[in-house]
DNA sequence: TATTTGGTACGAACCAAGTCGTAAAATGAA
DNA sequence: TTCATTTTACGACTTGGTTCGTACCAAATA
């Protein structure tokens, strides 16, 4: 029902990540696509996109027999989702300190930096407003 | 063992937290924390704590009757552990979206914004050398 | 038509995490 | 010393996630 609360699973994030990546596939497809990086067999998969199903994270296209999935909820909702537990669990609910730490311990590239430098410098004129 | 692949789950991070605030802590004070926001039985968190000591990611002062636990991991490893995972499975390794992420979504203060500020000036100045 | 192939459905087994009941040991007080 | 309290130790149970075997169905093919 409510997929606010649905936090997907380690394997369930896998399997978004495909979808993300093609906006409908497969069982088969997911499958190939997970089979390069990870032991596991077809049915396994498509019990995990079943159950998936079932909890109304992905929706899918009966018509046809081989049965197509689309995800339902967003990347960005997703990184949303876990990205604020991780706030609230592991930076004492400050988001300054977990980019503190992540501009800190990746290497940023000077492109990346004048990107981050951007959303910054607009945060700061909406500041002023 | 090898302190780097465990991944503390949830309840060891809730431990964990207390651990970091007091750096030595009983069972029960640290059952007493837990106990203000969650249900659980005193010899749940102390089978928590037992096991988290046999994976190594507290040590114990067995001197007195009641042990003291310390946290042997520190808050900033862990953090770094888990921004590191979420960077990977949801962020596409890139650190910037995770950044410009957690920038849009939590209201930062102007305080916070010129802190941020000056680790990307301080980035950017050891770019150009 | 009979057989192979590729798909879904579903239950069983397994594992890890979390929870708790109970026993045993140590301590402190009557 | 005896009894109550606090603590550790440990095993059993539950739940959720993952994995897989097997049954069944439909479509293509020999």
């Amino acid at each position: 029902m409510n997929n606010k609360l649905n936090k997907p699973t380690e394997s369930e994030l896998e399997i978004l990540r495909v979808l993300w990546d093609r906006d409908e596939a497969t069982v088969r497809q997911v499958h190939e696509e997970l089979s390069k990086t990870k032991e596991a067999g077809y049915t396994t998969t498509l019990k995990l996109m079943q159950i998936m199903h079932e909890k109304g994270l992905v929706k899918r296209d009966e018509t046809n027999k081989t049965h197509k999935y689309t995800a339902l909820i967003s990347r960005e909702h997703t990184q949303k989702q876990f990205m604020c537990k991780m706030i609230d669990t592991l930076f004492q609910g400050s988001s300054t300190q977990l980019v503190i730490q992540a501009l800190c311990h990746h290497k940023t590239s000077e492109e990346e930096l004048e990107q981050i430098q951007q959303v910054i410098d607009n945060l700061k004129s909406n500041h002023i407003q």
